[in-house]
DNA sequence: GTTTTATGTTTGGCCTACCAAACATCCGGT
DNA sequence: ACCGGATGTTTGGTAGGCCAAACATAAAAC
């Protein structure tokens, strides 16, 4: 999940980086235009957000003004984009939302989510994918539990 | 978790509503000053806010300055504070994250879950509760597998 | 009853984050 | 070489959300 706490960054900003890390993985470049269009904004405000995320280092630009991410730039997307995928995993594969529901919400929620906690989800991700029994049942019994309000096997009670 | 998502409700608007439920439930009264103290900001931000709140029919004031909510009020109020509750809950039982950081880590999240995902959520904590031998292994195996790393009883692969 | 103190409001200012629209620049096609 | 469309920047404006500080008023204390 890498360390860097640093990631006080903004709503915007998290969503900029993210956006190039994106871009550049997908077409190999990322322009202010292509900011703008991923992020559904005008190239005008995508143009003076990555100004200033130049001058703040975590943006960089080309010599032919194609955009490309610092080291911290990148650290930054990295630890965003990882938290990401673990909420979505966590959403899908535990809680059983459907996909597109949980796309739209860890898009809100994953640059929010402490280290600690994304930590604990992806331990728990990690538990659920070792196959042992006790996770394949439950998730089993949960999606049974689901659907018709069971627990399968009971001996409720506390 | 109750229907109402029409909660496209800001941040700011959200902690306010839910201050406001919070200190009436704590102490049977809110007033401009209290919300001010209990969000940690000024009573003049406080002031402009609420009263914004009162126009658009969330928030009632008293005959003498007491903070009330409306039926629309109350019900935003509720819906996010189920969704809080239903988080740190997950957090902390499903988890395993400790009380204090499941706290902070809901404060920023409550308002942005989608109802379809904490409804899924809680029911997973209903299963959990339902004291189903699945749910109760499951959780005594996460924990060990927390601790060390192992999944105790294997048959991994797939 | 007058003076503190607590409470509420208003004002002016700041910062983020966005848009629209004018402007500048580059690049490909002919 | 020129023009048009795509790209990038700048400018002026809006809105939310906050603060500080001046101000107004209500409640306590004396």
């Amino acid at each position: 999940m890498s360390t860097y706490e640093h990631d006080p960054v903004s709503h915007s900003v998290a969503h900029h980086l993210v956006a190039i890390a994106e871009l550049l993985e997908e077409y190999g470049y990322a322009r202010v235009t292509d900011v703008a269009r991923h992020l559904g904004i005008t190239r005008g405000s995508a143009s003076i957000t990555l100004k200033s995320l130049e001058q703040k280092g975590l943006v960089t630009y080309d010599d032919r003004r194609f955009l490309g991410l610092s080291e911290a730039g990148r650290q930054v997307a990295e630890s965003i984009q990882a938290k990401k995928a673990v909420l979505r995993d966590l959403l899908v594969r535990v809680l059983g939302v459907d996909e597109k529901q949980a796309e739209e919400d860890t898009c809100k929620l994953e640059h929010l989510v402490s280290a600690r906690t994304a930590e604990r989800a992806r331990r728990l991700l990690d538990f659920i994918e070792s196959g042992s029994s006790e996770a394949r049942r439950f998730l089993a019994a949960f999606g049974r539990f689901r659907k018709d309000g069971t627990g399968g096997t009971e001996e409720k009670g506390r």
